[in-house]
DNA sequence: CAATTTATGTCAGTCTTGTTGACTTTCCAA
DNA sequence: TTGGAAAGTCAACAAGACTGACATAAATTG
């Protein structure tokens, strides 16, 4: 027996496939404007997104380990290691060995590397700022939990929270 | 659940800084999260992900030139070509030579291409799937909106269109 | 205390995929 | 018809991933 009945009620229209292929290409022309604007900075320099990545995290966890890092990139240690030596040599990182246990190394920003990274985050915040107020709060409320749901659930504990005063 | 705040609350609150931090990690770990599951399958072949978006967009505009591929993927015609040359080469895309303009050369996936690409596709589908039916229709047409207005403007005419019967 | 594990760093080599530069073929317009 | 523009191709190079092997120091375990 067969439903002869079209896909019509918002409830089925979500998953078919155009909406899926709809939603992959979502994601492929959202991320490449997303990384658009700091690319363009970062060819002045000599580092890449990379580096960005490490600077973004160093960020907003100060003190963060190479181990740690190494989970939420989810890159090499060797390919992590050439970005970071970089950016300590630079004096964009400072790496301190640890007191509790001295084979860590934890991860600062110096004033340097707050600056490259204000100046990075700058062109994604505004971006990221636009599209929020165009598409309205409860878009966005959206937005987060479709997001959430399609990165890999280990992935989510590193996610920024949001303070609710 | 949407938390329903005074004026200043509600309307400012998505837009502070923690709000589009949190969105900028978002598209950070939910586009490696899309990625992940074609990069596994590719790591059996000779091809990348630029291979994989070749190969989406040939299935996608059957017939598409090399310079309408350029200007969706936006890499340089010579990168592009390189992965051309070699699916062409293997025998998943084919290349015409346009009949009204003679330079083009226009591009159609054969069934070898057609089945890697439905191999490739599907496990995206699956995960966009998935997301989509945790999140809900209203929070998917939130994250359509949100995604929207952070690509380039210039990219919304490639998105995939909803057919609605 | 000796052996093992853990955290990090380094060297060497490979692969994918981006880049620029130089080139051919084809089309079109002065 | 000829010179420039457009479409595509070939070659060489660079960034940034990867694997594998190895080194060092510190913590942990038997």
């Amino acid at each position: 027996m067969q439903d002869r009945r079209p896909p019509t009620g918002e409830s089925l229209l979500f998953l078919t496939d155009d909406q899926l292929l709809q939603g992959i290409e979502l994601m492929f022309f959202a991320y490449r404007g997303f990384t658009s604007d700091p690319d363009k900075i970062l060819q002045n320099y000599t580092y890449g997104r990379a580096h960005h990545r490490a600077i973004h995290f160093v960020h907003r966890q100060p003190g963060t380990t190479v181990n740690n890092l190494l989970d939420i990139l989810g890159v090499t240690k060797q390919s992590l290691n050439r970005v970071l030596r970089q950016l300590v040599n630079d004096g964009l990182i400072e790496s301190r060995v640890g007191e509790r246990d001295r084979r860590e190394r934890h991860l600062y920003l110096t004033p340097e590397g707050v600056a490259l990274e204000s100046k990075l985050s700058e062109t994604q915040r505004k971006r990221m700022r636009a599209a929020y107020k165009a598409a309205g709060p409860d878009a966005v409320q959206g937005f987060r939990q479709v997001m959430e749901h399609i990165m890999d659930p280990a992935m989510r504990r590193h996610v920024n929270t949001v303070k609710r005063d």
